[in-house]
DNA sequence: AAAAGGATTGCAAACGATTGTATCACAGAT
DNA sequence: ATCTGTGATACAATCGTTTGCAATCCTTTT
């Protein structure tokens, strides 16, 4: 490293002035390329900065100009406490949403979330950072989304609508998605049904009204619900618990994920029984590995690359400052092999 | 809304101060907490704060104290242009990085990356808005990523260690694993073997580097490479295209991940074709998916919870100053149905 | 009673950019 | 020769904190 030509650093737009002959404000302007400096000194004065690697502090012109190009999204941890944020699901949704703020030129900042804590979405939201935020799944938290929602506009909310709700959600409707998979077991013959998820968010609680709505429908059939967490280390124990449980007496399942489902359906082939023939098992989300299993998985879709959009768009019209209303995406069945 | 106490919003530490009767740098020290402040008075403020949901400006702070708090990561896209962000096994190191930075009080920026840019990384490096960088992948871009880390010291990179090279890097031994998967197909008795992995990158021109090596070793064996894309739309039809092309003069493939082999092995049940007794199969990664498909897939290990964990350590001995050599993980092979 | 010392608090200078307004030089018009 | 308009630049206020230093008050010691 004996370079003689070795531009010495530039610290701010000021050291670069004084470099270039003029004041402060000039270089500002020259760097924003803006008309208004002649336009030889604007491209003397950006060559003076390429030439040194200079760029302007962003931490400062964003305290000036009260903007930050940065998008928060916070994934509440609720209940669950580990591994949630690498569950496939949000990630999926997170890598669409970060493809599409890419896009519109935006930074995408994953905050700090406490569990435990009933100002997690108040820190994140007033933190002065953020132009607006995202919020993946309610977990059990509606109350605190709602809360913030009242006075926070730029605010969308992945997860489930309400009726009266003031916070702006994008979601499927996950009670008709529950009972499509509860119609097609029942449809292929199924009666004895069980569901295999974490009820405690609403979202999941919809799929198993749907569910159940689908199954008090037909008579003789019934549906049995099993608790099943998220987090995939406990997840196989479990759900390997709620087979030898139900034994023979079960002919379908409707899983709460596609997750749940891959793993139900592995531990339905350990003991020797075999998906759909004796065991039709539905997944729910319709994530890419969905397709690329053996068997394929039946299961509900979720738009998620068209939900990322929808609620980038929202956000964009309310940090403009319009309104944006919930939107409501239609599941679809999407029948392979698994059921 | 008709709440009488509602509390009106406070600004800044300033109203906050005249509000209380103080002045604005007492108001700071009170809500950091700092002992310097007389008990009651620091509760006082800190009451008043809380009851009007005040919270000091990020921005401003961050400005003042020349320290963030935030950590970027960064994706080259390289040449592939869409979906990469997507790809499972960056969110799956995103996710557990997520989580590592989180528990030690760091907040996240996925930053922006503009393709066919020289200064993708300078730019982010640069910003003022960070207080070091990871850089997830190598892709075609050795040649940047070493010239900033050059300049830049709190930079770590997850991808292939090369001699010589100033970059931080923690990652597998690309080509030991590739060695391991082709070593482990030749010992079943495949001979005719294939590679399946687009080997732009450092990482999987090392893996398929290193499974050459275990052939050459083997009389009578032989492996034909084949440019696999990683984005996941093209890369189901590609790897058709290549089955159909071997027919049956395949016995064994190595595949450069897991998604890879996934896809892999439906389009062989596709074609008729069982795994692992016709064509073994291998993958790399060892995702939390490999463990829940049918087959389970055997794959060369890498284990990216301590691999992340690595990565934060080296980050957070540079951002003090230290040196943090590269780390170079032994892949383990992972013997289950597949292959 | 004066001085010393500790505990609190206020003052004001950073941090590094952006931007409205003022200034200046020079051209052309009167 | 003076005035006006225009293009280019300088000046200085501002964004909202943090923090070193000075100032104040109250006790305690000599």
């Amino acid at each position: 490293m004996n370079d003689a030509h070795k531009p010495q650093k530039i610290r701010n737009i000021a050291e670069l002035a004084r470099m270039a002959g003029v004041s402060a404000g000039t270089v500002s302007r020259a760097l924003a390329n803006k008309s208004l400096v002649n336009k030889e000194t604007r491209e003397r004065i950006q060559a003076l900065a390429r030439e040194h690697g200079f760029r302007p502090n962003q931490m400062a012109r964003r305290l000036r100009t009260q903007q930050t190009g940065v998008i928060g999204v916070v994934i509440p941890l609720g209940h669950e406490r580990r591994q949630h944020i690498s569950d496939p699901f949000f990630m999926t949704l997170f890598g669409y949403l970060a493809d599409e703020l890419t896009e519109s030129g935006h930074d995408i900042m994953l905050s700090r979330v406490i569990p435990g804590d009933d100002e997690w979405l108040d820190r994140i939201v007033d933190s002065g950072m953020l132009d607006g935020a995202f919020v993946i799944g309610q977990s059990n938290q509606s109350a605190v989304i709602e809360r913030v929602a009242r006075e926070y506009r730029p605010l969308v909310v992945w997860g489930s609508h309400r009726e009266g709700q003031v916070q702006c959600t994008v979601g499927v409707d996950n009670a008709a998605g529950g009972r499509l998979a509860a119609e097609h077991l029942l449809k292929r013959g199924a009666r004895r049904l069980a569901f295999f998820g974490d009820t405690n968010g609403p979202e999941i609680a919809d799929r198993l009204h749907g569910a159940n709505s689908a199954v008090s429908a037909v008579a003789g059939a019934s549906l049995q619900p099993f608790s099943t967490h998220l987090a995939s280390d406990e997840m196989a124990d479990q759900i390997a618990g709620h087979l030898d449980q139900l034994g023979k007496a079960v002919d379908g399942i409707v899983c709460a994920s596609d997750i749940i489902a891959m793993t139900t359906i592995r531990l339905l082939h350990e003991r020797g029984r075999s998906v759909p023939d004796e065991v039709a098992v539905t997944g729910f989300d319709d994530l890419p590995i969905a397709s690329r299993m053996v068997p394929q998985l039946t299961t509900v879709r979720q738009d998620i690359a068209a939900g990322a959009k929808a609620m980038v768009a929202a956000l964009q019209r309310r940090i403009a400052g319009e309104d944006a209303p919930s939107t409501v995406m239609q599941p679809e069945l999407i029948v392979r092999e698994s059921a």
